[in-house]
RNA sequence: GGUUCCGUAGCUCAGCUGGAUAGAGCAACAGCCUUCUAAGCUGUGGGUCUUGGGUUCGAGUCCCAACGGAAUCACCA
């Protein structure tokens, strides 16, 4: 039980026990006490006042007289201005460490038996990523962590936008002016290869725009299976791929499900038929199929072109209901930008009046665009900042930062590497993570990404101190030391910060927000190192104490690894 | 024009279901390394929480309006 549960609970026994009159604990306000006040937790009695008929202090004096009197827990109160401060007693500390620290699985809730899909990445194969696409992948990796962490079956699925006239553009360029170039024989990554030739082809279209009927020519030919088209298209779309698993796995981000719009874009016209003969779509003269949602304060929307054709909401009709028949989905998350909150308004709506009670269990992740000092990132204008630069410009900063230091003496070659790829990437992922993610963000390309203050570094290096202190240790510890004495002031502190931790995740899980997580991290890392900074530890002569402490800060160390886990970022145990 | 989202320190961001004097980081300035890692710690300065109403004992937080910014309203994906 939360301490704040806890409270709630024997205030509510204090409120019957004083003036016979049962209110539910839930609805008892307690908060953590602001730090200028002594106490730990705060009972607001404001709204008691009714069933007290008492003056604001009056009522907390009693409440306060009558929970120290009989609630061993409760060592001490003070009432100032209706605001109940109430101190635990040392013990209540120590125990509350000793259950977190004796929990293996502290952070991991509960199973809910439940099973979700996440979907997100979803690129085009047209060009490569770019700094947009980071925050999409990080978000749906991170969420999909803390949806595991809450307790659900987690799958993690994405759609590859393989197919479309964007990727036959490409290949136009490639033909017309490529030379046959490859990645092998330009030494360029696939993705990048394939991006060229678009920007190739934008160049083309604006002095010959009549290009454009080659390539809608060369889109027929694909859907007709044209083997010349086929090839090509296989071939291209190869390289993008290649490209993209290196990107990925630079990011350490994997796949259960990869699907291809190649193999789905015909899915959903049985579901148009269906929703047809349920009077639920109308057809119009020259045959095209609409969704009337004008009553719903939306507009009509077409959902089968005039020469049955699919168009882009058919597919996710169909995507969707295949998804949660073959999987057996409880719900499903889509990772996708904020520009398609209105698409997605209208699918779950579309999907509701097919009669489809899932519906409901569709939630969009609709995460702010990356902007740039100037502005939008322009592909045309080449202020696109690329994902791959950026991981390499991260690494390249983090091994500058490091050898200045000069403490990763003696550690060989490539743990060293290792390591700075762990902190450049740390350094980026928590950079965009920490943003709530329906926030539209800035990166300054210029600034870059500090490794000072609130940073993933920091929490990194945090972490290196605490297991530096716990390899130099020369006693055993363990979860039963964190009985063995009293906490001070600030280990109080840093045991309350531990135990707000699943409360933490069940809020992310619950906002589809990873930056829950990050904060958290952060004020636990920066509460940590001013304890470190004075409060020694391995000087400590008394053993006991020695012990508590070890305990206290590996538990601290552990629970930094589990929340950073979710954000998909890995802590050094040297930096 | 309709809908949705956003507006907190010079800059980037926190602020839990409304609670006490709105917090961090960066940048600026001043300190702290013969002492467990200075990617750290301490301090100073910096705010009419866009504006105006409303609800409430109490509003950065909830409601309404205005202003400013973004997205979207395709037989594009």
């Amino acid at each position: 039980m939360t301490p704040e549960a806890f409270i709630q609970q024997k205030a509510a026994a204090a409120i019957q026990a004083i003036y016979n009159t049962e209110v539910a604990p839930g609805s008892l306000q307690v908060a953590v006490t602001r730090k200028e006040f002594e106490g730990d937790y705060t009972l607001v009695t404001f709204p008691l006042l009714k069933i007290t008929r008492q003056a604001p202090d009056a009522t907390g004096n009693a409440i306060g007289q009558w929970l120290v009197a009989n609630v061993p827990e409760i060592a001490a109160y003070n009432s100032v201005k209706g605001f109940l401060n109430l101190s635990f007693s040392p013990v209540y500390w120590n125990e509350a460490l000793q259950g977190i620290a004796a929990d293996d699985a502290f952070g991991q809730l509960p199973s809910t038996g439940k099973r979700i899909m996440v979907e997100f990445s979803s690129p085009n194969t047209n060009k490569p990523l770019h700094l947009g696409h980071i925050r999409n992948n990080l978000l749906g990796d991170s969420v999909s962590r803390i949806l595991k962490a809450c307790g659900n079956e987690v799958i993690k699925s994405t759609i590859v936008n393989d197919r479309g006239v964007h990727i036959c553009k490409s290949m136009y360029a490639w033909e017309k002016c490529f030379n046959g170039a490859t990645p092998e024989s330009t030494g360029k990554k696939g993705d990048h290869l394939v991006g060229d030739c678009y920007v190739a082809y934008a160049k083309m279209e604006k002095e010959h725009p009549e290009v454009i009927d080659d390539v809608h020519k060369m889109l027929v030919d694909w859907e007709a299976g044209d083997p010349h088209v086929r090839e090509l298209w296989a071939m291209m779309n190869g390289w993008v791929y290649k490209g993209f698993d290196e990107t990925y796995a630079a990011l350490g981000i994997s796949f259960d499900q990869v699907d291809h719009e190649s193999e789905t874009y015909l899915l959903g016209k049985e579901l148009v038929q269906k929703g047809l003969q349920e009077g639920v779509f109308v057809k119009d003269p020259d045959g095209s199929v609409w969704c009337d949602l004008t009553a719903d304060g939306l507009d009509r929307k077409l959902v089968l072109r005039g020469d049955g054709t699919s168009v882009y909401i058919t597919q996710d009709l169909g995507t969707a209901e295949r998804r949660f028949a073959n999987f057996k989905l409880d719900s499903h998350v889509y990772v996708v930008g904020n520009e398609q909150d209105y698409h997605f308004q209208v699918l779950k709506l579309i999907l509701k009046k097919l009669g489809f009670a899932w519906a409901d269990q569709i939630y969009h992740l609709s995460y702010g665009m990356v902007e740039l000092p100037e502005g939008k990132m322009k592909s045309r204008e080449g202020t696109v900042v690329d994902a791959d630069d950026l991981i390499q410009q991260m690494y390249e900063e983090a091994k500058k930062t490091s050898e200045e230091s000069g403490k990763l003496e003696g550690m060989p070659e490539a743990e060293k590497e290792a390591l700075y790829h762990m902190i450049g990437l740390g350094a980026l992922k928590y950079f965009i993570i920490k943003v709530d993610p329906k926030k539209t963000m800035l990166f300054n390309p210029k600034e870059s990404i500090d490794f000072n203050g609130n940073t993933g570094p920091f929490i990194q290096y945090t972490h290196a101190r605490i297991q530096s202190i716990l390899r130099k240790a020369t006693v055993p510890y363990g979860p039963a030391d964190t009985l063995g004495a009293q906490p001070s002031a600030k280990e109080v502190r840093l045991i309350k910060l531990l135990g707000l931790y699943p409360g933490k995740v069940a809020e992310a899980g619950a906002a589809l927000s990873p930056a829950i997580i990050a904060n958290y991290a952060y004020d636990l890392a920066k509460e940590f190192n001013q304890y470190y900074h004075d409060t020694p530890i391995l000087k400590e002569e008394n053993e006991a104490v020695l012990k508590f402490r070890l305990a206290l800060i590996d538990t601290l160390a552990r629970t930094l690894r589990h929340a950073m886990a979710l954000l998909g970022i890995s802590l050094p145990e040297r930096m």
